[in-house]
DNA sequence: CCGTCGATCTCCT
DNA sequence: GGAGATCGACGGG
């Protein structure tokens, strides 16, 4: 399936491009291992005016300076000091919009994952979870800043989930963000066993 | 099944 | 020094 092209990810609006995202395909090439999964969870981070955002007030550090770049580069950074937690950036450049990938549901690559995430049977821990999705995918923060439309990193146009099948709720622990907490940008396919264990 | 806690980088106070 | 867009190990029930 073709790649979601620059114009998918340099929309406005990053609420509509979070649900969009929903049943694509996040996939990673790394020396020749092809890894790749049907996104299942998503959360929005919508830029300046987000407390839970790291951009919230126009904040810009060396680890943030990505987020300002136009959309369809990754931005993957360290949480907790041992994650590398992998985000989408939307929007036109200056506008730091972003989305969060908190779950796949393993397509390809099944071996290669097990290996990466030192386990012998693929079990729903394998990648639900915005932790265990990168480790198993082989996603580092050596990548933030780099294309999405590169052969390394790349999400795939496949299916459209219905509206009626994603449920949204509010977002998983950000309790600092106090006005922000209760905004339901967190999207989940309906169903699906994949989504991470913080329900 | 549940709650608690350690690991350990970046940024802020 | 402390908190954080987390995960997995461990102990008790």
């Amino acid at each position: 399936m073709p790649k979601l092209n620059k114009e998918f990810y340099e929309r406005s609006n990053v609420l509509l491009i979070s649900r969009e995202l929903l049943g694509k395909v996040l996939c990673t090439n790394y020396n020749g291992k092809l890894t790749s999964g049907i996104i299942v969870e998503t959360e929005a981070y919508a830029g300046v005016i987000d407390k839970a955002s790291h951009a919230y007030n126009n904040k810009k550090t060396n680890r943030t300076k990505i987020m300002y770049d136009s959309g369809g580069v990754a931005y993957i950074y360290l949480c907790y000091g041992m994650h590398h937690l992998f985000n989408v950036i939307t929007n036109s450049k200056n506008i730091p919009h972003a989305i969060l990938i908190r779950a796949i549901e393993p397509i390809n690559g099944i071996e290669t994952m097990l290996t990466r995430r030192n386990k012998k049977n693929k079990d729903y821990t394998l990648t639900s979870g915005p932790g265990s999705l990168t480790k198993a995918l082989g996603i580092t923060i050596n990548d933030s800043g780099k294309s999405l439309m590169s052969n390394l990193i790349w999400i795939e146009n496949q299916k459209n989930i219905n509206e009626n099948n994603v449920i949204s709720s509010p977002r998983v622990g950000i309790q600092y963000a106090k006005d922000d907490i209760s905004n339901p940008w967190r999207y989940r396919i309906k169903n699906n066993p994949w989504t991470s264990p913080a329900k």
